[in-house]
DNA sequence: ACGTTGCGATAATCATGATTATCGTATGGA
DNA sequence: TCCATACGATAATCATGATTATCGCAACGT
């Protein structure tokens, strides 16, 4: 994306205009991919004229790289605050909430297209694999490792032994059910999700307790 | 693809051709994608015209379609016979072995290949996604379903309690590594595969002797 | 109110690629 | 050998869509 000059007369103009731009762009490249998104198509959903469009980002490439980036970084707000009022329960409570947010998020609407066309268009942009790895996956497990290396139950544990467990916990979350979503049929139902986190939270403890 | 009367004076060449231009089509299609792979390159890589490509099929979406069949469609040859070495030892090492050869059968280059290019023209070709999913993953869950009713350990399972150890066996196989491979970041290591595959088998070994 | 500057509309350019028409040639099979 | 017919080469057509040039207008911030 082209950037301005801060001391720009119409900078609130712009970023309004870059801003519908941004938008309309994400929702038409994870709903049609690269190729069938147009460049006209996204200035008439953005309110904006195709004109616009190259005034604000050097090209389609360019636009596109833009939007799959941000899209890899999604802000975890609302799920920081729902985390505040479960992190008071027990280890295995939160655990198990833990486990069905990761599902919930993974097979979400908005993550499935996202890896869609990352999948798609990773030979295109080489670097899109692992932006897409480290944002939507990597991230979950390196907040639960971070959550675990402060858990007293944990203290006895390597830092390599904490990480294996770490990774086994989302390694049972998600089983065929993410190809079954990927694939555009019914996944995990919300009970399902929920006894697959419960088994995962009982045989993380277990581990924890056990070591191997 | 259009089809000939069979007795056709060259019919015998005509098959021949059709036989290349589908394995170019295949190549090219699960390399470059719908959009991404040209009817012109196709030619070429099957050493025919254009034109005969488009008397062999009535167009790219015919030829497509046809492609993408064919390849959900798996010839299981090598592994039956692989699987008549393997059948004679105890139900533990039978499951292990088709526990790894299940991860590498989905983490191969040509099922990623496949997925990615059925997960891009789902919306173009709706029935795409069950007739991979069928084809892919489901054929494998029918397969030891139907062996493990053969077998005398299973006997007095109920037919819907086989069917979800069946079903749990294969989610226990494939973790957050179907993500990585799809998104072409290296999977698991052969030794993970065993790993994971003695522990899935031992997992639906207790299963069957403590139902739930 | 004013000057700067982004914006919109339009059209042109350019490239890619699917699809079809035509016609002479080459080849398989009896 | 001979006939039917598939094949190859070529060019034309057609559509889509990215990208750029131009120019008058409208809007923002002081």
């Amino acid at each position: 994306m082209k950037d301005w000059s801060a001391d720009n007369p119409k900078a609130k103009l712009m970023a309004r205009k870059r801003a519908a731009i941004v938008k309309a762009a994400k929702d038409a490249f994870l709903r049609d991919g690269f190729a069938g998104a147009s460049m006209e198509g996204i200035a008439q959903e953005a309110g904006v004229s195709i004109m616009t469009l190259y005034r604000h980002a050097e090209g389609k490439d360019d636009l596109f790289a833009a939007v799959i980036e941000t899209a890899c970084h999604p802000e975890d707000q609302e799920e920081r605050v729902r985390l505040d009022d479960v992190l008071q329960q027990s280890l295995r409570d939160i655990l198990r909430f833990v486990g069905v947010m990761f599902q919930e998020r993974l097979n979400g609407s908005e993550t499935t297209s996202l890896l869609r066309v990352v999948m798609t268009e990773m030979r295109r942009f080489p670097q899109l694999g692992d932006m897409a790895y480290r944002g939507l996956i990597g991230s979950h497990e390196q907040a639960l490792l971070g959550f675990l290396a402060d858990r007293p139950e944990t203290a006895a544990l390597s830092p390599a032994r904490r990480q294996q467990i770490s990774s086994e916990f989302f390694n049972r979350l998600i089983g065929l059910d993410g190809y079954r979503v990927l694939l555009g049929l019914p996944g995990a139902s919300e009970i399902q999700m929920q006894q697959r986190a419960a088994l995962a939270a009982d045989e993380m403890i277990w581990a924890i307790t056990a070591p191997a």
